[in-house]
This record gives C-alpha cells, structure tokens and sequence, in this order.
DNA sequence: CGCATTTTGGTACTTTAGTATGAGGTAGTT
DNA sequence: AACTACCTCATACTAAAGTACCAAAATGCG
C-alpha cells in the first residue's frame, strides 16, 4: 500500500517535470515540444511495463517459489521432506531407497510419517496437498 | 512478428496525432500544453501495460492452460482420461470407481491402460508425466 | 555430558496397486 | 453384417505400499 503511494507520487511528479520542461521549451524556444512529448510518451511506456510486470509478479508467484511457512508449520524433517520430494517424482520406495543410499524400510518409516504430517492416505494424495501448499 | 508491426506502427501514429494535436493548441490557443502532455503520460501508460501483460502470457502460459497436441497424441480414451484426472487428485482405485460409479476392476484396468500408453511404471508417475506434459 | 530428536533399519502383517487374461455389451465404420 | 475401438467387469496372481511396533546409532543442543 504504501509503494502504491509512493510510485503514484512520482508519476505526478515526473509529469509536472515535463510540464516545467514545456514550458521552458515554450519560452526559450530550445526545445521542440516533439520532443517533450516524445520523452513523455516513452517515460510513461516504461513506467507503464515496469509497473505490470511488478504487479503481476506479486499476485501469482512464479512457479517454482516455494512457500516457506506453511514448509515449516508441517515440521517435516530433512530427510522427509527430500523423500516427499522423490515420491512426488513418481519414484518407488526401492528407487528411492537406492537413489539416497538407504533401505527400503527406512524410506518406508519415512513416507509413512510424511503421510502422518501432511493427513493424507496415500502417496498420491500427499503429492497432490504438496503441490496444492506449494511445498514442492 | 506481424502484430508487433502494427502495433508500433500504431504507436507510432498516435504519436504523430499528438504532435498536431500540440501545434494546434500552441496556434489557436485553445488546448493547453499541459493537457496533451497529460493525456500522451496516460495513454502510453496504458498501452504499456498493455503490451507488457499480453507479451508475458505469451511466454508464460497461464497454469491451467492444456497442450492439447500432446493429449491427442497419447490416445487416451476419454474413460481414461477422466480417471487419470481422478489419481492425480489422489484417491484410490475404489474411491474413483465409488464416484464414478464403476467397479474398482474397471478403475484398474484404465489405470493399467493409462500406465502403458503414458509409459510409466506407477500412478505417481503418470501423474509427475502428466503434469510435465500439461495435460492435466 | 545427558537428553531429545532424527535417522536408520528390521519383522510381521494388511491393504492397495498393478498384471494377465478373458469376456460380454455398445457404438461407429466400412 | 463384420470389424474395430471402447467400456465394463471378473478372477487370480504378483508386487508395491502402508501400518504397527521396536530398537540401535547419530545428531544437535543446553
């Protein structure tokens, strides 16, 4: 709210710099009024895609960012939640196993956990919260 | 290509407008400078926005949006395709023949016909597939 | 150090998932 | 009518996934 306040006030102020410069130019006769239009019209096109571009950042973040607080609130461990991230690869827990060095049974105890935290009762199902929280 | 040559070819004009518009208003007197600069500031604001929003959904495609090319190219059967959006939700075979209203048989059988033709070896990664691919 | 948590792993068992195969019904095509 | 593709369902089996319970290392922290 307050950036809003703020960029609005220099878009005022930068025109009334123009204006200012008009008027000189009108006075002076040094500066073609062509051209303060032309610097207007330009200024303001960048002004316009710079600002887009910042407020379409904001409502939808781009892809691959991740949410870091609702990550924390679920308390899954490291290793949990780099197993969650092979199981959302669509890997078995024997290739997980072998991908991380550790046993089936281990990957087992661990996915069992990750459904616990994150209420699902299936693998698939914890993919599809994961992906919905934006953890992964 | 050939739009953004209209484009700037528009831009270009309404550039041009303004400047008549300026030596009109400084030969009759009866627009002030002002008022133009004013009105260039916002047009070209906006057709900056504008352009910035339709160029950025151009590179982004908007989430939700299908590759259709691809969905046809895998020959799902629409049975098929309509389970596969039911795993990729997370629920079991007999829940998607619960709210289907099929046998879980039946579920696996598609199930089986979707894992072969989206080659994978697992639900799970027929969903991480299919997602990749944007079919669903 | 001592303690809590994490990580690892095992056994035993139940539940889902997935494969193979066959088969009856429907709808559209040639 | 014959053919093809799709949809449905079943049985029988194998393979994963998941649960419950336990327990020994490893790790991190006051």
């Amino acid at each position: 709210m307050k950036k809003t306040v703020v960029t609005f006030g220099l878009l005022i102020l930068s025109l009334l710099v123009f204006f200012q410069l008009s008027k000189y130019s009108f006075v002076s006769g040094g500066l073609k009024i062509e051209i303060v239009i032309a610097a207007v019209a330009i200024v303001f096109f960048i002004i316009g895609i710079y600002l887009n571009k910042r407020s379409l950042h904001q409502e939808r973040p781009p892809e691959g960012e991740l949410d870091l607080h609702k990550l924390k609130a679920l308390d899954l461990s490291n290793r949990e939640y780099e197993v969650l991230k092979e199981v959302s690869l669509g890997l078995s827990n024997k290739e997980i196993g072998e991908k991380l060095f550790l046993s089936e049974s281990t990957i087992k105890t661990h996915v069992s956990n990750i459904l616990v935290k994150l209420n699902a009762k299936r693998r698939t199902q914890a993919i599809q919260i994961a992906k919905e929280m934006r953890i992964i």
